[in-house]
DNA sequence: GCCGTCAGACTAACCGGTCGGTATGCGCGG
DNA sequence: CCGCGCATACCGACCGGTTAGTCTGACGGC
């Protein structure tokens, strides 16, 4: 019985999205090959070539759900009705807990960028840049009005958080001491902490 | 005429290693097959597996290599003869400094790190653990002292400055407004004020 | 004449992607 | 309400190409 659904109850596109997530976060993109994707799915090849087009796809797909996601909940933080301080912490926060909570995709998207095709790169980045500009638009409104120092310049003060969040799939442990919720507050602090004038 | 070096002045297993550094950082490990390395260096197979047991191996030298010369800078400033505020600093500066000016290795470095076999990947782990504890060492003796805030678990800023530097080779252009020495003064910067009591 | 150094042909495995074929359920004419 | 026909969903064998790694042997200095 074909039909979008079949052992379970999750359609087939939605699991082999999820089981190339899992493997590409474990092994790396180069590493694993199609067929360990199809098995891990519980179908065969001709269902993946059914519905992505190629193994690149599939990877641009993953990005393109995590991007969606930020995207959103950054757009939520600034545009509260809130001062300027605590809009920034907010989002800061955020785009931590958010990542230790898709830590698999955050790992991918940091780890494989490159693996994609000339034409969905610059798509990507594109997007991601976009994104990049929302926050340090926020970190200059604070800057503006005095609220943070100007010591820095805001790019710089964007990229040094975002290494943070970059770095977390490389030493964060969901089994560790910390919360997501308690990491994302203290690196928010640490941020904020660093703008005092 | 075989002999440790060849049409230029460089010995055989330096220019492979050259090569390689140079191809993994351009394309990544699983896109560079040996083939490109080799004709890089302007030899064969045979010269290659000759000097190195396997791929891996190449990619394991190449992190020895960074390893070594980061934890060597790391002690030197470390152990200087002066205020914890200002080797603290100093020690944070260097290492954009110095991986600015490695960018290749560092790419490598942050990206293909799970390429590695699990014994080898066990003990490039240990030396970065290594360098990871001396520097939060720091961060502790300021904190005792009093001379930084206690706020945030020195581990934590730790990874919270070394993310900003694992970062870096994504975001720097050596093309860019800002020389290495001006960057790192800014990252070094920023962790300091956020260490303000 | 022997040993370090390397060339280059070779192999066995594996990869992403294709393709002809099959089964299932839905729309629709009767 | 039936059954015909077609679109959709999927299977699995297969292909051309690539890969890391091996092996035999030769060249040249000591």
């Amino acid at each position: 019985m074909p039909r979008t659904t079949d052992g379970d109850g999750t359609p087939v596109p939605q699991r082999l999205l999820a089981a190339a997530t899992r493997l590409f976060a474990e092994r790396g993109y180069d590493r694993t090959s199609v067929q360990e994707i199809v098995e891990a799915a519980g179908v065969t090849k001709g269902a993946l070539y059914h519905y992505f087009g190629s193994k690149d796809d599939l990877l641009h797909e993953v990005y393109a759900r995590v991007l969606r996601l930020q995207q959103e909940r950054l757009d939520h933080f600034a545009d509260a009705d809130e001062p300027i301080e605590k809009r920034l912490r907010g989002a800061a926060a955020d785009v931590v807990v958010t990542t230790i909570e898709n830590l698999d995709d955050a790992s991918i998207f940091f780890r494989s960028m490159h693996h994609l095709g000339p034409e969905k790169n610059k798509q990507v980045r594109a997007e991601r840049r976009r994104y990049h500009e929302r926050f340090r638009a926020l970190v200059e409104e604070g800057q503006r009005e005095g609220v943070f120092s100007t010591a820095t310049p805001a790019d710089l003060v964007v990229d040094y958080h975002f290494g943070s969040v970059h770095h977390l799939s490389t030493w964060y442990r969901p089994d560790g001491p910390l919360s997501p919720q308690e990491v994302a507050d203290h690196l928010a602090d640490l941020l904020l902490r660093a703008l005092r004038p």
